[in-house]
Order: C-alpha cells, then sequence, then structure tokens
DNA sequence: GAAGCTTGTTAAAATGTCGTTAAAATAAAA
DNA sequence: TTTTATTTTAACGACATTTTAACAAGCTTC
C-alpha cells in the first residue's frame, strides 16, 4: 500500500531545498521539490499532494501568489509557509490568504515535523470520504480503482478521465457537482476549452451508462450536473 | 443577529487573562475567561465556544490535560496554547494533542488575533451548512441547488435568474426585497434596462406560482417587491 | 384628470450553454 | 520508431436564457 503523504517543496535555495527534501522523505514523505512559484504551481497541476510547504521570498511568483492560486484550485488545500525573517506584514498576510501555519528559518527540524503531522491529521480527518473505491449506480457497478464498470456481464474500462469524472458523480451522487469544482478538481483549470472537454466527457459516459434508464447525468443550466440513480437514492 | 464568536480563554495569571480579554471583546469576540483547568472544563461544558486559547503553565490542571478533555468532548475544537517560554517538549507535546497553533510569549497581539480569524474560518467553513436550500412556497416547494419548483406532481425547472430571484424574495418571505438590493445581488448592477429585466422576471415567476392563489408576489411602488405566502406566514 | 413616473406583459433579438460528432493533437504503449 | 489509446479542439445544431423593445396599464402628485 502507497500510504506515504505527498509533500510538495516549493523552494529557491537548492541547498536548504534539497536538505528539506532529505529530512522529509528520512520521515516517510514524499516530496516533491520545486524551485520557483511557476514551476510550483506547475508541479501542484501534475500532482496530488496532501500538503504544500511555501517559501515565501522566490524569484518571478512569490509564495503567497502561489498558495493564492493554489487555493484556487483547491481551497481546503493545507499550506506553511516559511520566510527567512520575522516580518509582522508577511505574516499577517500570510494568515489571511489561508496559511496552516507559518514558520520563521532557522526552525528545529523537528518542530516542523510534528507540525506537518498535526495539519495533516487534521485534514485528513476531514476528507476521509475519498477512499472508496466501488460504487453502485442504479444497475452498474463502479469500481474506481481498476476503472472498471460493469453491468451484469458486460465490463468496461473507462479511460482516467472518464473514470475521474464518473467517481466524482458518484462520490456526488444525486446532488450537485458543480462545473467549477470539477474542472479544479480533475482538470485543474476552468476556462473554456476544458470545459468543452468536460461536456465531451458528459456524453461519454451517458453513453456507457444508457442501459439503465433509471440512471441519467442531468445538467443544471450554467451550473453543473448530477448523477442521479432513482434506484439506490440513499448510499 | 448575534454573530460574536466565543473565545473560551484560560489562563491562570489575572493581570495577563484581563488585558487578553480586553483586546479580544474590543476586537469583537465573546470571552469566557476561566483561570484554571478545573474551571477551564467547566466553562467549556456550559457554554459553546468557537475556539479555545489555553495558557499550557497552570495549577491544578495543565493547558495539555485540558486540551485533551475538551478534544475528547469535542474532537474539532479548535486550540491555540499560550506559554510563557519556548520550550521544544511543550511544543511537540501540543502538536501531538492536536493544537491549531502556538504562541509563545510575549507575542504581538495582531498576529494572535489574525491567527484567531484564520482557525476560525478554517472551521466554520467545515460546519457551514446553515445556507438553506429548500424553501416552501404555499403549496409549492423551491429546492434553490436544483433550481426545481415543485407543485404537488408537477415539477419545473428554473433559469438561473428566476431561480435567484426567487430565492432572494422566499429568504425574505412576506417583507420586502427591495429593487436595487434584488439588483445589486442578482444583477451585479443597478440601471434602468436592468430594472426593466426584472421586472420582467418578476412577471415570470408570477406565472410560474399562479396555481396557488395564496401565493403572491406583490409590488411596492417604486421600492420593490413583497412575496407574500399566507399559508406559511412563519417560516 | 393630465403629466410624469413606475410597473405588467408579451414577443422578438441577442447571447449563452449544452449535446454530439469527428478530426487533430498528445500521450502512452508496444 | 510505429501503433494505439486518450484527450483536446473545432464545428454545428439545438436549445435555454437574458436582454431589449414596444405598448398597455397603474400609481402619484399637482
Amino acid at each position: 500500500m502507497d500510504n506515504a503523504k505527498q509533500i510538495l517543496l516549493v523552494e529557491d535555495d537548492p541547498n536548504f531545498g534539497s536538505v528539506l527534501r532529505d529530512y522529509l522523505e528520512l520521515h516517510d514523505f514524499e516530496v516533491i521539490l520545486a524551485k520557483d512559484g511557476v514551476q510550483g504551481l506547475q508541479a501542484f497541476k501534475m500532482n496530488d499532494p496532501h500538503l504544500c510547504i511555501l517559501d515565501v521570498m522566490m524569484p518571478y511568483k512569490d509564495g503567497f501568489a502561489l498558495a493564492a492560486e493554489i487555493k484556487n484550485l483547491d481551497k481546503d488545500m493545507p499550506v506553511i509557509f516559511l520566510t527567512a525573517k520575522s516580518m509582522k506584514e508577511d505574516m499577517l498576510k500570510g494568515y489571511q490568504i489561508g496559511a496552516d501555519d507559518y514558520i520563521i528559518k532557522p526552525f528545529d527540524s523537528e518542530v516542523l515535523l510534528y507540525k506537518i503531522k498535526a495539519i495533516l491529521s487534521r485534514s485528513i480527518q476531514a476528507h476521509e470520504d475519498d477512499d472508496q473505491k466501488e460504487f453502485s449506480i442504479g444497475e452498474y457497478t463502479y469500481h474506481s480503482e481498476f476503472r472498471v464498470l460493469k453491468n451484469g456481464k458486460e465490463e468496461y474500462k473507462l479511460s482516467p478521465k472518464e473514470g475521474a469524472l464518473l467517481r466524482l458523480l458518484a462520490v456526488n451522487k444525486n446532488s450537485l457537482v458543480s462545473r467549477s469544482d470539477a474542472l479544479k478538481k480533475i482538470w485543474k483549470d476552468d476556462n473554456y476549452f476544458t470545459g468543452r472537454s468536460m461536456d465531451v466527457y458528459v456524453a461519454k459516459l451517458r453513453k456507457h451508462l444508457k442501459d439503465d434508464e433509471n440512471v441519467a447525468i442531468i445538467n443544471v443550466h450554467s451550473e453543473g450536473f448530477r448523477l442521479v440513480d432513482q434506484v439506490n437514492s440513499t448510499p
């Protein structure tokens, strides 16, 4: 079981960055190291970290700007800021953006470790509905790990995006999944083209689910979609 | 509306305690001050605070023991520890218990304020299920998330603007919704044309609600509109 | 009651969103 | 590399929604 928590570390000082990375890896975290805000955002989109540790002072895009963009994609993503000096204004700005903690360099590594653990345990318990692997949708069963959609004997393997979208809809069965939430979670971006792409995937899913007429993906105009299942209404 | 957030402050130094209480009250928090762990637990049970600020060093029962008992009663209760000196062991112990933050005295009061706000907004967000989605209007039911207006068997999907307007009227059922408020909230603009547009939507809503003659949207000349419902007068 | 404003109502025009298909571009696998 | 799977983009039709225009009717004040 790959149980290691992923941490996105964005730090422009390569020495300090790799020392910290090694330290965190020694304590069983999986670390993605990026060296500036632009790379950091890219790395955030490509991976799916559980926590972000951001240096404040960075070239091109500082830690605050990066945090704001990250929070825009996932407003509950935990963030710890690192700063070289104790500047009160910085600290206040950090808390305004929604910092979960704030650490002044040089810091005690053991303290950082405990802060990380405290924050992770807090946010894990909030996200504790995302370990479900099997979903029942009308006469279908969807296994999100293998991305297999079954209907009695028939069995179809979904593509990654199809699977992610069906999973999101199934987790929120019978309730609304907003366009922008879905786009931010699955496409990590919300613009005209990703929106159109999502519509294409909705059409694909409808085709896959067409055998059971008690199941439907219905649109709420300009808001989002809703997977309704009149059979298994209460999950 | 009693919107003030309650803070339970447990601090054995009476001078420091009352200074901090005054400072927090000045910033519109409601503060319950207890002077030791035993009183603190009692105060916690009698009230319903949104956040606890606990001194670590206290007679009888220290801050950690108190925090453990509080977390046992409500595991998501946010806790900030106060300590006189920077003792690493204390800090680690605090984070193990599940501290949300940790402040070393003497500290900058403004920083504390921001930490409080950050933690509160985080925990408020989790408990934020108090925005109403379903409304009862005469013999109708309106579900504002799906934008569905039901009347027994009949069921009609409203457009975004229809839905937003009906929701605003329903939230303020039987009382006046001013033109400019509605325009600013829904149309984000208040001019001749948006005003006319709103009138068109009022007509649409009246058409949708015409089946129940105890329900009406009545105009208050040059002021606004009022959704009256003689059946469910008290929402 | 007349003038000047606001509102009620309808319908056409203008915009915006969605469903669907297929080709083009990318990424993954062989 | 070539082949295959996946994703994005484009195109077009079908609607849905919103705005605007036009005219009738109502309220207010003089």
